[in-house]
DNA sequence: ATATTCTACGAAAACGTTTTCGGCATTTCG
DNA sequence: CGAAATGCCGAAAACGTTTTCGTAGAATAT
């Protein structure tokens, strides 16, 4: 019913100009202060506030941050969002979510919605297909615009920006070295595919720690899964078909079937097999049995990711072009699951 | 590096007016096919995109939706924001997100953060706060200003607004009907404070159907907890005082904690004590047993709520005023921890 | 030849701000 | 008393669009 308010409004209504009122509430000493407080009480009747579209065309900043993630539904992506949220909610800054939904294809296209001046910058991590394709394009174009990027988790190195990870390949060796002080020395992973990089990095830490402390790593020890929807089955053959005492997952959507699976064919965890899992989430806390996980603390990379960003789009703009890779730790959380 | 384009821009490298490279570009034919041409095959290869901004400014329309619900890292609402995105993005609209926490302050903030012109329309779900306090004077005057708000799950009937439901005491009802169908014939409930609906609406559905079936209905087969993060204690003392062989809890987190405490008392399920449990989520599915769940279709949820958010903000404004109630089927969703 | 209709383009307003500049009236200073 | 300073306010530009209107010249019709 009542429309909305504007500084044109109160200005005919009190026959003053725009620009009288627009100091006024600006608390301009330039106005005197009989009609400054007739200004700044007539707009807190009407319930005043600037409109922020007009505000972000004028001043050039929008003061929101684009987040692309490929899931939200992924609880470690939740939890990121949520960190960001705080922190940038905390410096005045909005945030706009698109989900790629691990496709290029919409990966591209809200990243080009987003980039025509409806938000000040990026926070992403990127879609499976995309580090399939290794296509970047979408994001250099977006750079070269002068356009900031904080990427998390699933970064490229061929684009420069800041970048907050963990480092998987460290995790992954503690995780796997937990494992063999605790006495285990028949181990397996669950991985993805190669080309999602935390899934080779992860691999990679597992076979490390392993030839570090002698032990031979062979092939039949990593599975390498790539549709997340029906692992079951290759997991389930994964463990009949070799004699592990102990199994590293990077995921726990992947721990938690193995454990099934495993007490399914009548072994205890942990003493028959003991379980480590990436992403401390709600599962790892209330499978049964729960599981030792290595926590990425994805509340916390968000809020790294939200003030790098923030402090980029802040700094007197483009001094110097100098990224940044923030590596934050992971912590082993020791539950059920291990020894 | 390079500048973003802009119509003016165009114009001046091509001598020409504004008006007529915004017409060309547009395909109007009041301009001639040489020039169009010339014009359109500029703005390609400089990668021309129009500035949102402006066009929101202009329009009075900024193609946006605003969400706040309290918590992102809650399934539920994840799934509800994904099927928001997906109808969204399917009819031209992005998704700003935004979070209460469950505090009433920060809704407010949020509500009018977002209500000075930075969206068109809200799709909400109220925090704990606000559903104890009843202050909606924050709906009332976004709504006043004529901006159509959809609610979901936590509504509140004092707004006059389309809402996304389920039937909670339906729902409620036909869980009890099934574990009574089953053989159960002592039952107890583990709800949330009555003045979080979704509780009281479940806790009245338990009731109906056992009044409905001639079995009293007494006080000690309700546990309503307040606070989610320390509900352990609470629930294994719950158990542990009354003798249930069947359990209906209004979310997978107390479920899932009654059956952990059930199970460690040596009982079993669902032979001993059955459960079941609102919102089919993740846990349930992986749960052990896995649970047997009153699906909330969250996603599908979602898209509703966007389908009739935009339908009113596309439609010929404020035509009628109606509003409508939707009421999501429930499904059950049966696993182990049922007979 | 004059009048009319097209064709093809530009000027300007509008959306809601903020800010710079200019100017009138009054006061202060020399 | 004239000049400079000050107080107070409005006009206008700018951000990037779209769209309405006006118009100059050419083509067509009378």
């Amino acid at each position: 019913m009542a429309q909305k308010i504007t500084l044109k409004k109160i200005a005919q209504d009190l026959s003053v100009s725009i620009s009288t009122v627009s100091k006024a509430l600006r608390d301009s000493h330039e106005i005197s202060e009989e009609r400054r407080e007739k200004i700044k009480q007539y707009a807190k009747e009407f319930n005043y506030k600037p409109n922020s579209i007009a505000l972000s065309l004028k001043n050039q900043k929008t003061k929101k941050i684009g987040i692309i993630i490929p899931e939200i539904v992924h609880h470690f992506f939740a939890t990121v969002i949520s960190g960001v949220e705080r922190v940038a909610n905390q410096k005045g800054y909005q945030v706009i979510i698109t989900l790629s939904g691990e496709s290029f294809d919409k990966e591209v296209v809200n990243m080009e919605m987003l980039a025509n001046g409806s938000i000040d910058g990026f926070i992403m991590s990127l879609s499976k297909e995309t580090m399939e394709k290794q296509d970047f394009h979408h994001l250099r174009e977006v750079t070269n615009q002068g356009m900031p990027i904080v990427m998390f988790d699933r970064v490229s190195n061929d684009i420069p920006c800041d970048k907050i990870i963990i480092d998987d390949v460290a995790a992954s060796h503690e995780a796997t070295e937990f494992l063999l002080r605790k006495g285990k020395n028949k181990l397996g992973i669950i991985s993805t595919v190669d080309y999602v990089n935390v899934g080779r990095l992860r691999s990679q830490g597992f076979s490390q720690a392993l030839q570090q402390r002698g032990f031979a790593v062979e092939e039949h020890q990593f599975l390498k899964i790539e549709d997340i929807d029906n692992c079951e089955q290759k997991i389930e053959q994964f463990i009949a078909s070799n004699d592990f005492d102990a199994l590293v997952a990077v995921n726990e959507l992947f721990a938690v079937t193995a454990s099934k699976a495993i007490q399914k064919s009548g072994k205890k965890i942990p003493e028959d097999v003991a379980i480590v899992a990436f992403t401390d989430g709600i599962l790892s806390k209330y499978a049964s049995p729960t599981l030792t996980t290595i926590g990425q603390k994805g509340e916390e990379m968000g809020g790294i990711a939200a003030a790098k960003l923030i402090e980029k789009l802040e700094s007197s703009d483009h001094d110097t072009e100098s990224y940044e890779t923030v590596i934050v730790k992971t912590s082993l959380v020791e539950r059920e699951s291990t020894p």
